[in-house]
DNA sequence: AGGTGTACGTTCAATCCCTGAACAAGGGAG
DNA sequence: CTCCCTTGTTCAGGGATTGAACGTACACCT
């Protein structure tokens, strides 16, 4: 059955579609010999794809055809809850984006309160697009912690309290009355890098994610890597410095606890007053000694980590995102010189550490990025 | 061409084989159902398989036929260069051990001496074994230190010098005239250990050889995982200690400097005199208190390094081999403290450390696995 | 402007492959 | 001994891919 005639057509339609998708537009000749396929196996692939809609040809000179992945009816909604923001996306399948918004949220309040936020916030941003309810065919939703992979449940309640137990998945689908996934943020940020932004052709990629704390995730051959139980990329919870801060995670000295954004703005707080993250960085590009100083010093920290990082896995790139990569080359200088003096030269030399090129959108972007695309992990 | 019909009959060619060989004997009926494939497929492919010789069929009371793996013509021999050994292999295609053999050998001596150490090595072994010279198909060599991926070439002059810029496989080809697969020990101990050891079965995988250093090596997905550039899984060279003693590889407090098996030997010289690891170990299983505490404390820096490798990579599995290995819960023990201390919980909790099963012969049975299947690794 | 060349998409017969059903052969239970 | 089950083989049938041939439309050169 696997093996069958029929599950080669299957592959080969499959292998069709996804050309298409990912390219946008091509006439059939290209696709075959994109794909390899012989044009005639191309030519009665493509009429049986636009029997069943999956694919628009449009006519462009000449012979040609213009195979166009099909304007997918439906819309989807991405959502991105960060420690103290909560933002929500509208796009078609076609990864258009139609509508955004964000709002101040803070994280640490109960579950039920962030979900009927997140809703009255869709809800509202359906409305000014006026768009109908019942358009939206799926969700995707981000959280900032650890989601049990076979359950759903949040797990580990230290790191986001209000959360633990809950399946905010099935919580936000009973309230929309459709499918909702739901990753945490590092992961879909790394997702959303990989299709639209600066990880984009990269196989071996790691993403950092450093907002108020520190998230991390993986890309292997192309596809999220979870590890045998779903935790892989923790990486703001390697331990740096084993005397150091309590984390939230129950350990010492944690990345999390040195680079992240909460104890920059605790450092800065005696001199600048408080500040956000954000904040910190734009005093630093203006030129203020101390701004700098600390964001250098996460960045040597980060550079541990990162080190670690290349010795073990050896990526080809490392994107940085969350609020603080803005500082740019204030905090990448210092990660370099550290992966330079750390990690084995051959993984050193090897690896481009670069600033994610979706900033703050990431999150949400890699969520409406997860939602139209299931098969996107590397296989258990 | 890729997804033609021939390639159809190639996948499952392959598929037929590949289930043979690890069953080692089957029945076309229990082929059917293992494969999926129907049994009318099975028998034309069997068929196939037979007038090409790669199976052999032997009658099995009623009108069973027993499908074997064919006794392969030919045989293969692996190599294993240890800090301070050498061991050679001489094995039945079908990965049947017909003679083994090993002799002292300091890989600090010159390539050339080396690989002619080898040869007479290996012709030795032939000659004993009563084994033609042509009969011989192709060997496997494992050597402790980096080699690049693409030219074959020693690197990192600092680890393996008068190895450094050789190619190894080129060379000692020529010398027998015949082909050979080169890779790291690390690698081939972990290949090992998934085939027919600790590992088998298991898909997320670290394994950790140390001996006289420290090397390391990645399953995922159940193959070897090499990373962008081909260095992945050097965990010996993580940092534990910034201002730790200086390392071969160039830098400071490397794990390779506080847990390796030369760190041990130094440490306990004062009081013990010159000893080799396994000596050491020994001593620690008879009660020396101090052997077990030179013991305890590289166990407990490995656990930081197995730690961070956690929460990187969340494997399910932890091998542990090399000489020092045979401390068993004497190293194992306080590496899972520190893992339970250091890892986020959910990692720590998933993480199995065990002893590797194939004690000092993991290299050399590593490389006869190594030429046998070449597609062990994970594509790039 | 006209002719020629080239690339594109479609059609069709040829070829290859998997499968279900029918069938022969043997072993085991009752 | 008979019935029943399993096993392996054969054969026709239905799918799938491909190479070759063909019609078409644009581009380019003269």
């Amino acid at each position: 059955m696997a093996n069958s005639l029929t599950a080669l057509r299957e592959t080969n339609r499959r292998l069709i579609t996804e050309t298409v998708r990912k390219s946008g537009a091509l006439t059939q000749a290209q696709l075959a010999r994109q794909t390899g396929l012989s044009p005639a196996t191309v030519s009665t692939i493509v009429r049986e794809l636009r029997d069943a809609g999956l694919v628009e040809i449009s006519q462009a000179g000449g012979r040609r055809h213009l195979i166009s992945p099909a304007r997918e009816t439906g819309l989807v909604v991405g959502v991105d809850f960060g420690h103290s923001h909560l933002r929500v996306a509208l796009a078609e399948r076609s990864h258009r984006v139609l509508a955004e918004e964000a709002m101040p949220f803070d994280v640490g309040a109960r579950a039920p309160e962030g979900l009927a936020a997140a809703e009255r916030l869709i809800v509202g941003l359906l409305g000014r697009a006026g768009v109908n309810r019942a358009e939206i065919k799926a969700v995707g939703l981000g959280l900032p912690g650890p989601i049990d992979p076979e359950t759903g449940i949040m797990g580990s309640s230290t790191i986001l309290p209000g959360w633990a137990g809950v399946d905010p998945a099935a919580e936000l689908g009973r309230r929309l009355g459709v499918p909702v996934v739901v990753d945490n943020d590092a992961n879909l940020g790394a997702l959303a890098e990989a299709t639209w932004g600066a990880a984009k052709g990269w196989r071996e990629v790691a993403y950092m994610k450093i907002g108020t704390g520190v998230g991390a995730s993986i890309l292997i051959n192309g596809l999220l890597y979870r590890g045998a139980t779903g935790t892989a990329g923790e990486l703001g919870h390697i331990t740096i410095d084993e005397n150091g801060r309590l984390c939230r995670c129950g350990n010492r000295g944690c990345l999390e606890t040195l680079a992240g954004g909460q104890q920059l703005i605790d450092l800065v707080r005696p001199t600048h007053g408080q500040v956000t993250v954000s904040r910190l960085v734009e005093l630093a590009h203006g030129g203020d000694i101390g701004c700098r100083r600390v964001i250098a010093d996460a960045g040597r920290h980060l550079g541990v980590a990162v080190a670690s990082l290349c010795n073990i896995l050896n990526p080809g790139l490392v994107v940085i995102g969350g609020a603080l990569a803005e500082a740019g080359p204030l905090l990448i200088e210092p990660i370099m010189t550290v992966v330079g003096r750390l990690a084995i030269p051959s993984a050193a030399r090897a690896v481009n550490v670069v600033k994610g090129e979706l900033g703050e959108r990431a999150g949400v972007l890699g969520a409406l990025a997860h939602v139209q695309s299931p098969n996107v992990e590397s296989a258990l």
